[in-house]
RNA sequence: GUCCCGUUCGUCUAGAGGCCCAGGACAGUGCCCUCUCACGGCACCAACAGGGUUUCGAAUCCCCUACGGGACGCCA
């Protein structure tokens, strides 16, 4: 029998990064056992579901490249057979009509509430003759479930759990007004997609029992269940909008690779020993369900940066090249052109090394799609000294004798500074402030060899020739 | 309140009775490398929730307590 798992979110919002984690360990097992991976949208909540986030659910799954073996069902679309497999149950003997008004039921549960009671609903018209009812009452229809004895999980992350019958009461499984409950439709849908895993939060842990009754009813074979453990805010929280970012296009939109966002959330509560880096293959290889641990764990933003960083360190130069250009593409105050994007793939191996979100990568890359003169920080202008002025017009003659290789510039570079008496960072830093108007950028070589001969010259003059007057009475 | 689950460095975790006076990773600190910043290398800091059992021996088995989380809808 193949393996086939599903993910089955509800679309109330943008996708959440427990459901990430949750659609992540159902593609992985799926694929690790050569099985299918299904999408489900839950979307029978009419008031809170939304195409936005069905759209948004989709290009998240598509972002991280968790691809489905079969288009996406819609709950909302079989409602008609959920219906269909309560009557089914009814005519079995296995539901009953249950003629209580929602108002009556809430009163009662408030009531028990205010006396600190635990409510379960009674079954009063179990085993009531429908001709009792009260006139002008549509009934819901309830599942007949067992009253004594316990159900018995074996859960593949949780171990075996019981729960003894008597906490369980007769849930509703279809609505007076006929649509379906979720704990009705959730068995229906997965047992008819044919699921034989299904790989869930643990906030459904409890209503597995309740949907272990509606197999048990209809004489379903059940399929094997994994409740996997939450994820918390750093507090132990639940994850909320002040622990950061949350929703996966989120972490998209803050400059997160894919992949390390899935090599993080894969690690978070799974382990295969000392293992950190996990790239897609090596983790559908190795990925078992039983790996995963019970406890909730806490989101580490701090850990997936590093990860992020190893990424993008590993990620193809064309690729990050495309992806800064997308972003600096917005930026009202650069002029990107074919020159730029050479020059952006040219730097990319030393600037790549230096960035740990793809945002700071776009703007340690900014530099290189500006003209002079520059936008200067504010430490660089202050590494533009009267002398390093001076010093800047010699270099740019040693620079433009070089075909401007790499090698070549280091070593007119070094010839110079030896032969000036200067050390190396005497002359590297004032380039650094004329060439990228900043401090901090990728090796001096590289980066006067990525922005090519005329360029770099033109800024370096620009940087030189501003202080012109200088005569050693500067001031501060 | 009732039921269920969990508890190893700040965080993610290794650990299935002796290999553990507890290992790795991130974060933090210091040093090295070095034209800046990173990367990389080296080192330091730092944990078995508490109590009680079983055992020659427990982080590992069992019990209790404490704390944390989840579920208790004609929501999904």
């Amino acid at each position: 029998m193949t393996v086939r798992t599903r993910f089955a979110p509800s679309p109330t919002g943008p996708l959440h990064i427990g459901g990430v984690r949750t659609a992540l360990f159902n593609y992985l097992y799926s694929r690790h056992h050569g099985g299918d991976f299904l999408l489900r949208i839950e979307d029978t909540d009419r008031e809170r579901s939304t195409d936005v986030a069905t759209q948004g659910i989709i290009d998240s799954l598509d972002w991280l490249d968790l691809a489905r073996d079969e288009p996406p069902v819609f709950q909302s679309q079989r409602i008609g057979r959920h219906a269909e497999v309560a009557r089914e149950l009814l005519a079995a003997g296995r539901a009953y009509y249950c003629y209580c008004t929602p108002e009556e039921l809430a009163a009662e549960r408030e009531q028990a509430r205010a006396e600190k009671r635990v409510w379960r609903y009674d079954g009063r018209w179990r085993d009531r003759d429908p001709s009792e009812a009260p006139p002008g009452v549509t009934p819901a229809i309830r599942l007949k479930s067992e009253r004594e004895g316990e159900t018995t999980l074996e859960d593949l992350v949780q171990g075996t759990v019981r729960v003894a019958n008597i906490e369980l009461d007769d849930m509703i499984i279809l609505r007076s007004d006929g649509s379906p409950m979720y704990n009705h439709s959730v068995v229906v849908d997965d047992h008819d997609m044919a699921i034989t895993h299904v790989i869930r939060g643990d906030d459904h842990l409890t209503n597995t029992f309740r949907q272990i009754q509606v197999y048990k009813a209809m004489g379903w074979p059940m399929p094997r269940f994994a409740h996997i453990p939450l994820i918390h805010g750093a507090d132990g929280a639940k994850l909320s909008k002040r622990h950061g970012a949350q929703f996966a296009l989120e972490f998209r939109e803050q400059g997160f690779l894919p992949e390390a966002l899935c090599n993080y959330l894969m690690r978070l509560g799974w382990s295969h020993g000392d293992l950190e880096i996990v790239g897609r293959e090596e983790a559908i290889r190795l990925f078992d369900i039983i790996d995963v641990n019970r406890g909730a764990s806490r989101m580490d933003y701090a850990k997936l940066l590093n990860l992020n960083g190893i990424y993008i360190r590993q990620a193809d130069d064309d690729r990050l090249t495309r992806d800064v250009l997308h972003r600096l593409a917005h930026r009202p105050d650069l002029a990107l052109g074919s020159h730029v994007a050479a020059r952006i793939r040219a730097l990319m191996p030393a600037l790549k090394e230096r960035a740990k979100t793809i945002v700071e990568l776009s703007d340690s890359a900014a530099f290189l799609a500006r003209t002079a003169p520059l936008p200067m920080e504010p430490k660089a202008a202050a590494a533009l000294t009267a002398e390093a002025k001076l010093m800047l017009r010699d270099v740019a003659t040693d620079l433009a004798l070089t075909d401007f290789s790499v090698p070549s510039i280091d070593a007119a570079l070094r010839a110079f500074a030896e032969r000036s008496g200067l050390k190396l960072g005497q002359v590297a830093q004032p380039l650094r402030a004329a060439l990228t108007g900043s401090t901090v950028s990728p090796g001096i070589d590289a980066t006067l060899s990525a922005l090519g001969r005329e360029e770099s010259l033109a800024r370096i003059v620009a940087a030189a020739g501003s202080g012109q007057s200088a005569t050693g009475a500067t001031s501060d």
